[in-house]
DNA sequence: TCTGGGGTCCTAGGACCC
DNA sequence: TCTGGGGTCCTAGGACCC
């Protein structure tokens, strides 16, 4: 349900990690200085301005800005405060929509009686995420989430932007087609090509044209936004529909150890995680990305859900195996990727029951699925204990590959 | 600018069932 | 034996987002 007046926020902390970094050392506040190492995850913006941007290379970056700091990521601070931002947010509305670890949606339309217009709700988000997190947060208001997330990007950093329903069309068009969501440098391309640039162009083009030159889901759901029409509302839930692990391994000579080491490495990543969050799943996909960058998936879908590291290793190498069979040209890789999707709910409990013969075939955890999985979890259980270090696969032989160390994975802020 | 990692959603063809 | 149409699942690829 889409609400009647501008009640929609859209709170979005800036340059997120690298803030938390000048947060912790003063003497990095007023540097330019970026998050990461060979990529850049997030930069200042007094790096910004030397054109350094989240996802460039770190070889770029520094050409970019010969005085860049590279600083280490503090990302056991990065949940903290991510999370202690969100709190200040529910203090507003039970209504708050995550999206990443550093931004949200919230619906404040049922909170006005209780604290004010939406602007004034925003003001006081602002102000006590910078008293109490430390921390600068741009904030975008207007009827649709789709409005308020442009009005948050345009008023970085550190601003806040309401757009008054009246006024919705007079404040979109005007911006460039890459604010929209949906819009990445293929379509922008795309869209450049026939001369536009602007929403509003985007915007005059005839419903027919725009599916045929974008194709009809893209094509549709661009002309609808750019007409202000977003039908989407706050979901406070969030179901994961995959996990997945993957891991560049610059260029490297196809070998089966080279392919059973790092998918070892991976599944007992995704594994871990399936674990953890008591799930497992019935697709398996990996992803084998070639030299020249071009990558080719393989799936399946199992009779019953996996959670072990072993199984998952193993149904990857065979995947990886028919793809490699399938492109016998290629002698190099540079990625291998794995993931797990068709979730299930897999309670741990399912450890202390005994097995049952009788559904022996429903299920992967006949005695030795069960054993192996039981190893898991105690594997788990160490590493709980005397940390992840402690117990490894393969990560210790996987290390000298120069890969990125664990902590900086899954987090990425890529901030533009 | 040759580049890291974790995800979502959409499309399209083919298999299979009714 | 051949024919139609609809629905769902699986697989592969692509674009995008943070």
């Amino acid at each position: 349900m889409v609400a009647d007046g501008a009640t929609i926020l859209h709170a979005d902390l800036d340059a997120f990690y690298a803030s938390v970094e000048q947060l912790l050392d003063p003497s990095l506040r007023g540097q330019a200085i970026a998050v990461g190492g060979g990529v850049v995850l997030a930069a200042s913006y007094e790096a910004k301005r030397y054109g350094v941007r989240g996802g460039m290379a770190g070889r770029r970056a520094r050409e970019l800005c010969p005085h860049l700091r590279f600083v280490g990521g503090h990302f056991a601070e990065y949940q903290r405060l991510g999370d202690q931002v969100i709190d200040i947010m529910r203090d507003f509305t039970p209504l708050v929509e995550r999206i990443s670890i550093d931004e949200a949606f919230l619906d404040v339309a049922g909170s006005i009686h209780l604290f004010g217009s939406p602007r004034t709700m925003a003001i006081e988000i602002r102000r006590r995420t910078r008293l109490e997190a430390g921390l600068p947060v741009s904030v975008g208001i207007a009827r649709t989430k789709h409005l308020a997330k442009i009005a948050s990007q345009v008023a970085k950093p550190d601003g806040l932007i309401v757009v008054e329903p009246d006024h919705e069309l007079d404040f979109l068009h005007p911006l460039p087609v890459e604010l929209m969501w949906g819009v990445g440098p293929v379509t922008q391309a795309r869209l450049a090509e026939q001369g536009i640039t602007t929403i509003g162009e985007l915007a005059a083009i005839p419903g027919r044209s725009l599916e045929h030159l974008l194709g009809r889901g893209v094509g549709t759901k661009l002309g609808s936004l750019a007409w202000n029409q977003d039908p989407r509302a706050i979901e406070t839930t969030h179901r994961a529909g995959s996990v997945g692990a993957q891991s560049a391994l610059g260029r490297k000579e196809i070998s089966t150890e080279l392919i059973r080491m790092t998918l070892r490495h991976l599944a007992d990543r995704v594994a871990t995680r399936l674990r953890a969050k008591e799930r497992a799943g019935k697709t398996v996909t990996v992803r084998v990305r070639f030299a020249e960058m071009q990558s080719v998936t393989r799936s399946i879908t199992l009779p019953a859900a996996i959670s072990a590291t072993p199984i998952l290793a193993e149904v990857g190498y065979s995947l990886v195996t028919t793809a490699l069979r399938d492109h016998p040209q290629e002698r190099v890789i540079t990625l291998l990727a794995i993931s797990v999707s068709h979730l299930v709910f897999e309670a741990a409990l399912q450890l202390e029951l005994p097995i049952d013969i009788g559904e022996e075939k429903q299920r992967p955890g006949t005695t030795a699925g069960a054993a192996r999985w039981a190893l898991d979890r105690s594997v788990d259980g160490v590493r709980e204990r005397f940390g992840r270090k402690s117990v490894g696969y393969a990560s210790v032989a996987l290390s000298e590959t120069g890969a990125v160390p664990d902590e900086f994975r899954e987090l990425a802020e890529k901030d533009g």
